[in-house]
DNA sequence: ATAACATCTGTAGTATAATACGGAGTCAAG
DNA sequence: CTTGACTCCGTATTATACTACAGATGTTAT
């Protein structure tokens, strides 16, 4: 299995080794392996984790959706409706996130090809059709 | 046309007050008409305006991308090139996010379906296959 | 073996995006 | 015509998410 000291993993994922730290502390990220000399040690599920933190950051949810979203498991019988509730209530919103983010993809493909330089009404900003699209 | 006192816009859209003024501060919402009296009036646009930056900001865009965003329209021959830059660029990111929205959104699925309180696999945690989903 | 560099801990500081507060002016209902 | 709600402005404070620093210890390349 491989593994890497805090600098390396955080080169690999791009962010800084400080924010490892305040990861760990703010339990989003598992308390690492320590070798004798009490430097930290993170292996490929770590990377994949902070990989996931990382991109879900990008994608708008806060570091405490994100643990919520990591914790999304079926551990037994009992809390099995409860996780489900959960992950369709994300669901919802992750479906609802897609559907605007398409209506901002076609009214930024709607300007990329007026961009052919033609005659444009004034100063109408294209952007706000995102909201409220004329029909 | 519709107009609202900075109160009525606020809370039509689900924002405080101090937000608006903060959003005129930082010119991302442009400075409203006054009346006499000084206070600010809103209009059907603004409404727009706002609307979309509460929604984009939601989908993780931060206010000077909003900023960038909504400034997003063709002005002339002169700059048509770069803004067609720009939103070329502005699409791929969101086509990416869509991409990314899209893995979480089977991953979820899949977990809301296994809820059918099966034996599931011990503690592994599925929203892990978003990032790097096992082929 | 000795620089140069990485990591350790704890604490302090920063950027972004609000949010709150104080004291004064404005509006609208009874 | 006053009283309560709304708005004004400037400034201060807060929450989230880092980011930097200091001083010590551990590692590595020459």
């Amino acid at each position: 299995m491989e593994h890497y000291k805090v600098g390396a993993i955080a080169e690999k994922v791009g962010v800084n080794v400080e924010t490892l730290r305040y990861y760990e502390k703010i339990k989003i990220m598992p308390k690492p392996k320590r070798k004798e000399s009490r430097y930290r040690f993170y292996d490929e599920l770590d990377l994949r984790r902070l990989l996931f933190i990382k991109r879900a950051k990008e994608l708008g949810f806060t570091l405490k959706e994100i643990k919520e979203l990591l914790n999304l498991k079926i551990e037994s019988t009992a809390t099995c409706g409860d996780v489900k509730h959960l992950a369709e209530h994300k669901l919802t919103d992750i479906e609802e996130r897609i559907k605007d983010l398409k209506n901002i993809k076609n009214v930024l493909i709607k300007l990329i090809n007026q961009c052919v330089c033609e005659e444009l009404s004034t100063d109408e900003c294209p952007i706000l059709e995102i909201i409220d699209p004329k029909t």
